[in-house]
DNA sequence: CGGCATCCTCTTTGATACTG
DNA sequence: CAGTATCAAAGAGGATGCCG
């Protein structure tokens, strides 16, 4: 049974889907392959050289659940050698909006984030 | 030396500071525990009651961890026995609107994601 | 080239018990 | 009441090697 949110006026609601959503579409690596396929199609091999910290095994997964999720889009371009390439979705655009509201947020606000650490490191 | 970031214009700007941001403040507990402080100041058991899935471990990392990065305030109210309210700050009051159009987005499109998901299991 | 399988490590989390 | 300490369990993530 799924818990209950008991619900007050002007609360979040962040229902289970909605947060199981967020957190395949916000994961360690997400906003690194989105952002980069919001720029152009890209290869697997382009997205590793794009963001060199991440491993084979940890992009291929982040790419299939972007793709389960109906965010990017996977196409084997050629076999012999095998080509792929990700590209976004419509449904996938529409997600830079509310992530760039957040990331205005960091910028905007990291100054007194890192202020208030000083304070609290004390 | 932070890691070079290779931009194009249009590019999502996703800096390593920014990032470890939004890792610190959109975690698995966090959203619920400002979805709680946004309506009232909360007592910690007070917040184990309303979310009754995080064990007391957690609800303190998590509450230190936003205490560190000022979006929540801690005080002590009384001592034998303690007790301890916590309360969002105005800067925690300015995180509600990012995070609010990305919940708008999960609600939006869960549809469509759920259906590209029907799609995907085949 | 893209990517799966295996192994292995490191971090995260939970359960439980204890304290000011 | 509001935590901390400790230990055990689980999971994410990396390294490597193989295959179509």
């Amino acid at each position: 049974m799924p818990e209950t949110t008991h619900l007050h006026p002007g609360a979040l609601d962040i229902a289970p889907p909605h947060r199981e959503l967020l957190a395949q579409v916000l994961d360690r690596w997400s906003l690194q392959v989105l952002e980069e396929l919001c720029e152009r199609p890209s290869r697997f091999s382009e997205l590793r050289r794009a963001i060199p910290a991440v491993t084979g095994k940890s992009l291929t997964a982040t790419l299939r659940r972007l793709e389960r999720n109906g965010v990017v889009e996977r196409t084997v371009v050629s076999s012999r050698p095998v080509a792929v390439e990700y590209r976004i979705t419509a449904l996938g655009k529409t997600l830079r909006e509310p992530v760039d509201a957040l990331l205005r947020w960091t910028t905007e606000h990291l100054p007194e984030v890192e202020a208030a650490r000083a304070r609290f490191e004390e």
